[in-house]
DNA sequence: GAATCGTGGGG
DNA sequence: TCCCCAAGATT
């Protein structure tokens, strides 16, 4: 570990101890349940939209055993507009899983948490560093922008983890444990406080003088990413059946689902099964409705019997 | 390796 | 307004 190396832990963790979020699964009374439960809503959904639903999930199930005596349903239920609710079906397999094969309690080691559904790399590492302690190579969004701008030079990393990526995360961890845990949190959060996918903050960096990418004049992405497409997608239709199901109190009729509701209930009863009105606005053909529908039964997101289409069991 | 899978806030 | 994209995982 080269003194270049070290001067860039010293930097940026020193940044982290006076600039870093107050985040509740990083308080002290935290527990290992409550760190997966948020690396779990943290994947592709921003801190400030967790917050809330994680405070609920914790008062609601403070233990894994807790959402396993649950239908799956209402761990869906609960997962509210998070998006992804497939996330919330594999946490809730996962609190199964942990009940079952350990005893309730969170497994603590890496190759033991990615057994876990819905957990994978980054989370099972993730995890293992911050709920346990456990010297991990962490390699996130964030991570892998701070990596690429400041050592590489790039302005933004490859669209997918490379085995280059990899090995240059592992090369500047620090050998001591306890470094190492700090230090993946704190490069964590100058990514995502910081240095920022748009419009880094540059001039609050602890390391902008030595940022291969200012210092090469900031250069421009060699790629662009491909937004993803939204309007018209089957993603789309299974988000509004979606809301339909969690704002229902029961099963709600096949055809409510397939159609705009007002065409079959009315107004009022439109309004009730489907408040936010995104099913009512969204004119998809009426085999895509078929397939979104068929696929979100597939996905057991949500299940269906001769009184309607429900959240699962 | 590429495609799929939600949602909503900020630039 | 429109577009980007946020602590990824799975198939």
């Amino acid at each position: 570990m080269d003194s270049q190396v070290e001067d860039l832990h010293r930097r940026i963790t020193r940044w982290f101890a006076g600039n870093a979020r107050e985040l509740p699964w990083r308080d002290a009374e935290r527990t290992p349940w409550g760190v997966l439960v948020s690396e779990i809503m943290l994947q592709q959904t921003p801190v400030a939209r967790v917050l809330p639903v994680w405070t609920e999930w914790l008062q609601r199930w403070p233990t894994p055993a807790g959402l396993a005596s649950e239908p799956s349903g209402e761990a869906v239920r609960a997962w509210g507009r998070l998006g992804y609710p497939r996330r919330a079906l594999r946490l809730h397999a996962a609190a199964k899983a942990i009940v079952e094969e350990f005893a309730g309690k969170v497994p603590s080691t890496y190759p033991e948490l990615l057994q876990l559904p819905g957990v994978g790399d980054y989370t099972a590492a993730a995890v293992a560093a911050f709920a346990f302690g456990r010297r991990e190579t962490v390699v996130d969004t964030n991570i892998r922008r701070v990596h690429a701008r400041a050592v590489t030079g790039n302005a933004l990393p490859s669209p997918s983890l490379t085995a280059a990526e990899m090995r240059l995360a592992a090369s500047l961890l620090p050998l001591d444990t306890s470094d190492s845990v700090a230090w993946n949190a704190s490069v964590m959060e100058l990514g995502a406080l910081v240095c920022t996918a748009r419009s880094p903050r540059c001039q609050e960096c602890p390391i902008l003088d030595r940022c291969a990418w200012v210092a090469a004049g900031r250069p421009e992405a060699h790629y662009t990413a491909k937004g993803q497409a939204w309007a018209g997608t089957d993603r789309q239709v299974r988000g509004a059946m979606m809301a339909v199901l969690r704002s229902a109190e029961g099963p709600v009729r096949r055809e409510l689902l397939l159609h705009a509701p007002v065409d079959l209930a009315g107004p009022e009863l439109a309004a009730e099964l489907d408040p936010l009105g995104t099913l009512h606005r969204l004119q998809a053909p009426q085999e895509q409705m078929e397939r979104a529908l068929a696929g979100l039964i597939a996905d057991r997101l949500a299940a269906e019997d001769a009184n309607g289409v429900s959240l699962p069991l």
